[in-house]
DNA sequence: CAATTTATGTCAACAACTTGCCATATTTAG
DNA sequence: CTAAATATGGCAAGTTGTTGACATAAATTG
């Protein structure tokens, strides 16, 4: 049986069941790999997205959410231990009444800076052995679906 | 600054990026595709692994948990529904009085035929103008990805 | 054979994700 | 300007993911 003839619906499932594996995985390993410092992988992308150039203003909840494509709802309650934490602050926008402009505070700057080191050993043992060409292909491909799911 | 100027760190940082964006909208818009049918994304994934040919026996937790990668702990409240809802059952092992078999029920595979529509139809507006070699080239890196990742 | 170790599944507690609903603030219509 | 529509963030309830602890069954070791 040669190897093309997976047919588009195989290719198309084995897709989806290695990114829900692989995903479970990543889940595990990087709160390992973040356990000691006493942060979750979502703490994670917060920080990165807060931590970005031009965001020294900090960014709204909705922001987040769109960047993050989370739930706003989620961000609710991630963001709240995280300002419990003293990771960020929430600051009300004073020419909007409704909206927050969520911040890092030193201590949040400072965690981001530790916690590098860690990042990348995680990044240099998952991808061991993956080429660049095929990361940027993933890249991509991610880039496209999520596209495509964003439409409605 | 030309195209390849992108560092390995920062390749790195993006594709986790955009692996965290994919899987978030990816389940918000498998959870929409399957409401229909009362079944969440991993119920789908459980009927799947059950439904493959050779599983007609049914599998163990810890043969689910591996291959799907999620910890037992996780599946006995997914099983605890799915049993709940009549799809799957639970039968001791004769053999082993400590493990049981989950087998799907044919109110179980019958939910699986059903749902197949609405699985090919959310493949297809997900991968609209993704090339079948660009899915190969990411499958093979996920699968490269997990295997890094079990090593431990 | 008895005692320890290992394997299996479950319960409990917690983080993170979803949707539905709501209070408040701003914007838009009439 | 008032009234309706929209925007923002949070609360609540439910599912899924994690780890730690546990009872029971099987396998190993003395």
């Amino acid at each position: 049986m040669p190897a093309n003839s997976m047919s588009r619906q195989d290719t198309s499932n084995k897709l989806f069941f290695r990114l829900f594996q692989a995903v479970n995985i990543i889940h595990r390993t990087g709160t390992q790999a973040l356990k000691q410092f006493d942060i979750s992988t979502q703490q994670w992308s917060v920080l990165g997205a807060l931590s970005r150039e031009g965001c020294e203003e900090g960014m709204t909840v909705n922001e987040l959410s769109d960047y993050l494509l989370v739930s706003r709802q989620n961000l609710t309650g991630v963001l709240g231990r995280m300002e419990r934490a003293g990771y960020i602050a929430r600051q009300v926008n004073p020419r909007d009444q409704r909206s927050r402009h969520v911040i890092l505070t030193p201590c949040g700057s400072e965690v981001w800076q530790i916690i590098q080191p860690a990042i990348a050993d995680f990044y240099q043992a998952s991808l061991q052995g993956i080429s660049e060409g095929r990361q940027r292909h993933t890249i991509a491909l991610l880039e496209d679906l999520v596209g495509n799911m964003k439409q409605p």
